[in-house]
DNA sequence: TCTTGCGTTAAAGTGCACTTTAAGGATTAT
DNA sequence: ATAATCCTTAAAGTGCACTTTAACGCAAGA
């Protein structure tokens, strides 16, 4: 399948797939003979699979460095790759520990906001106090 | 108290306090006769704030948007305010979405790698198959 | 045949969020 | 008093991940 194809099934725009492939986020798509590319469902899987890690923030680097050592084909560095993944892994539970964080404080200052705000906007008015606003739940 | 001091109440560099006051990311830090920020405790509550909402990936934008009608003090955009926060929460409550997804799929794999990869690999030594990885927990 | 629409590459440009540099002013330690 | 160590600003530079541009080729339809 072309290109356009490639790009509606896994919505990476066209000129993304290329440049995966060119930074090596995604192995080398197989060309036809006048050099256009011919994507397997192999390679649709790597470019979903890439798009999944990105949306998560993982790096191009990890995800380069795991594609290449894929692509040597070679069983003795499967442990590689697993650690990679793990590292990954890692760090995503990590990111979705700080975003838990963030989002429950954020979910306080919204459920008060009125609570704590109109009062505190009240005395400002009056020149009472002077502004100031984060206050975080106690965690 | 100095940038230096409130950098280090708040794990943000000094360069990076200037430049986050400087685009509206906190609020101005008051001067003193030689024009030397002096950080109250409510600069630095503004400075861990948006620490914690940058860290989450929260845009400049957005933090600027509220940041600027915090500063006009004026109760009646507090309801504005609070919806700046609550869309802000929405997205978080999406990329968190997404990088459990993310999370999930990778431990699916990290935790299958032997029993999936290995085989795989046999078989792709002995030319059976074609290389292909990606194969996703059907969730 | 020629225009439309797909594909290709290399290279330059963009946007975001810092980060560094340059040039200088004030306070503290020796 | 002079060197170190803080502070200040404006402006230029960096790194990442695209994104756009330019210049081209092939192939089917009017």
């Amino acid at each position: 399948m072309n290109i356009k194809k490639a790009s509606e099934l896994t919505g990476v725009k066209p000129e993304n797939i290329r440049y995966y492939e060119r930074i090596g986020l995604i192995p080398p798509v197989p060309r036809d003979d006048n050099g256009v590319r011919d994507f397997s469902e192999s390679d649709i899987g790597w470019i979903k699979f890439s798009k999944h890690m990105r949306d998560a923030g993982v790096g191009t680097e990890a995800l380069i460095e795991y594609i290449t050592l894929f692509q040597k084909g070679d069983a003795s560095n499967i442990p590689a790759r697993k650690e990679i993944l793990r590292d990954q892994l890692g760090e995503l539970e990590e990111r979705i520990e700080s975003l838990v964080r963030a989002r429950d404080y954020l979910k306080f200052k919204v459920d008060n906001y009125e609570a704590t705000m109109v009062p505190l906007e009240e005395k400002l008015q009056s020149g009472e106090i002077k502004k100031e606003e984060p206050e975080c739940p106690k965690k």
